[in-house]
DNA sequence: GCGACAG
DNA sequence: ATCTTGTCGC
């Protein structure tokens, strides 16, 4: 796949995002996205599941693959993807919302990693990126503080406090869920600065790398 | 032409 | 992403 077929393809996919809540979601399994990189061109993709209320870890999958796309910002999820679907091929208990590691809609062409799996897997889906694509208003410095992430003139997520005094998350809309249902997930996923699905799926996979 | 640019 | 110890603070 060459980078001019990448874009074709998102510019393809970009329609079937959804941008709202099924009001009848109910969240109680989340599953955290995350590969590692090896030295050469190996990678290890890791999916947990978390019971949202308890943050215990139901279930995982970890697929071993390689990088067969180079990292090109703004097509990210060519990188990942197949690797992360294989993964969540293989789960047992079925997430009712994806988590993530990079931005959703908060991407040049709206259509970043998260929105990229969500369609694919037709599941609700969010991202949380550790640093903007954008500019963004800076929020305030209490826990569930939240600013503008702005791109182009358009809102495209949200700075989120995450845990008093540190750095915000970068928070977007993947599918199928609301920006404002799309934080409040994941804060109540934060105990850190990072949701326990990404800190969870991060060092699973980093474990399999040897 | 120059800088920006998720992981 | 990854290379990486100690150290400051709650």
């Amino acid at each position: 796949m060459t980078p001019e077929e990448a874009v074709a393809e998102q510019e393809r996919l970009r329609p079937r995002v959804v941008t709202t809540t099924d009001p009848d979601l109910v969240v109680r399994h989340v599953a955290g996205l995350d590969v590692s990189y090896a030295d050469d061109d190996r990678l290890v993709a890791a999916v947990v599941v978390l019971d949202a209320d308890s943050l215990e870890t139901v279930d995982s999958a970890v697929v071993h693959g390689r990088a067969d796309f180079p990292y090109v910002p703004g097509l990210f999820a060519f990188r990942e993807l197949p690797s992360l679907l294989d993964a969540l091929a293989t789960l047992t208990v079925p997430p009712d919302l994806l988590v993530c590691d990079g931005q959703g809609l908060a991407h040049p062409r709206r259509f970043g990693l998260a929105c990229h799996v969500g369609v694919l897997t037709d599941l609700p889906s969010v991202g949380v990126a550790k640093t903007p694509m954008g500019r963004f208003d800076p929020p305030g410095e209490e826990r569930g503080a939240v600013g503008d992430l702005v791109d182009d003139g358009e809102v495209v997520g949200r700075a989120l406090r995450t845990r008093a005094g540190v750095k915000p998350v970068f928070v977007s809309v993947g599918h199928r869920i609301d920006l404002d249902r799309a934080c409040a997930e994941v804060l109540r996923l934060c105990v850190h600065r990072l949701p326990e699905t990404t800190r969870r799926s991060d060092s699973l996979g980093r474990a399999h790398l040897r």
